[in-house]
DNA sequence: GAGTGGTCTAGACCACAGG
DNA sequence: CTGTGGTCTAGACCACTCT
């Protein structure tokens, strides 16, 4: 056959889809396991590794393996404000950078209290000389805070964060709403009545436990799909 | 001091994120890494694997392990089109179920032919006594098809498709979208000139390679959010 | 051929579950 | 206490890359 540890794992797989072992099913003890399969306890327990992995068994230390439950919800998403656009962008351009007070919503997003300042950084992505994304950013107001000047120079905030092995230690999310869009927004995509994606994003520092920056993206619904899919 | 597999992998972390070594670089060979940690290759190994699971190394065989570049726009989203939605449901009511003729769309989604025949059924989801989501399901038409009974019995495809160990062996797609509803959506969910979230997926057979299901989720803007987060 | 990662073993000791 | 998984070792052999 091929390798060992890999026929381990698909003849496990095959098990579990046939309905030999079920959800929930207590697996053989490790040691008898790799005797009946002939292989070191150490070859066994890399095909286990895989197989917690990808899902399809857990491990509870000092009882045993145990056959996982379905789930089956979870996506992958890619997302990129820039990247994921449909059309080809003509430019990123800066509308205003300002030192905010922050209201309750902010507050919230940024963890900072009534006292913090923000500073508020303001774009409008055109494609086909149309405005189709209206970008807002969010930073707690630092003195010299280097993220401030890469944000303003560079157009996608996704790329700030990979510079300088910062992703490293952040950690992201998103929230995907439609929006009726207020009359802000509206202006500066020049929209009517159209509902707008509003994708909502906050950055958090890992190292120092607190948030970097909450963004908002509104896009123009015609020009932006998300695609997602299963894991494996 | 903890467990030795562990220290390692947090000090070649710290040594990225402080920049000892940088993406793109080379690592010491294995046997020499473990000497100078005075560990067996094998802990360090599994030091290896741990990191090349969380993104911040790979491998190429017979040359060495290398620190990855940022990438960082990949999110996990979880999606359930029932479960997702912010308000109770009230019920899941079944409208009707009709063997029809495949449309283009429905051929490229279900990769059928224009012979073949769709079973579609048709759902509405109902929160508050309100319509919000307008549900279509379309399976390949197969005598005696299973799955068929099954969704009409039950409300939420997810959990269909999870019942038997389904789950392992499939593989879902979605995209999410903003879209005008044609009348027919409109009529159902009680819209006037509303924008609805669609998301659109497609079930594929790892077993058989082929398409199981092509759904679409008409979803009321205001009744749903989609939260993703960056993995680790 | 020398050097790299990939696989595999046999055996040791530990921490934790449970009776 | 016994049995389970968790960690770790030292050493063997292979397949691959590069020169």
């Amino acid at each position: 056959m091929g390798v060992l540890y890999v026929d381990i794992v698909d003849d496990i797989k095959n098990k579990i889809l046939n309905g030999v072992i079920q959800p929930g099913d207590l697996l053989q003890p490790e040691t008898e396991m790799a005797n009946s399969y002939g292989v070191s306890r150490t070859t066994l327990r890399k095909s286990f590794a895989l197989l917690v992995n990808e899902g399809y068994i857990y491990t509870i230390p000092g009882k045993g393996n145990y056959v996982c439950k379905p789930t089956g919800k979870q996506y992958e998403l890619q997302f990129d404000e820039i990247e994921n656009l449909k059309c080809k962008i003509d430019e990123v351009s800066l509308l205003d950078v300002k030192v905010v007070e922050p209201n309750k919503k902010l507050m919230t997003h940024l963890m900072l209290g009534p006292l913090d300042r923000i500073i508020r950084i303001r774009k409008v992505t055109y494609c086909n000389k149309k405005p189709i994304e209206f970008i807002v950013v969010y930073l707690p107001y630092e003195k010299g805070n280097p993220i401030v000047e890469d944000v303003i120079k560079f157009a996608n905030f996704h790329d700030i964060m990979e510079s300088n092995r910062l992703h490293f230690q952040i950690k992201k999310k998103i929230s995907i709403e439609i929006v009726k869009p207020n009359d802000e927004v509206r202006k500066h995509l020049k929209l009517n009545e159209e509902y707008v994606f509003l994708i909502s994003q906050q950055i958090y520092s890992l190292e120092k436990n607190s948030i970097l920056s909450y963004n908002e993206f509104y896009i123009h619904g015609e020009h932006i799909t998300l695609n997602a899919e299963t894991k494996i």
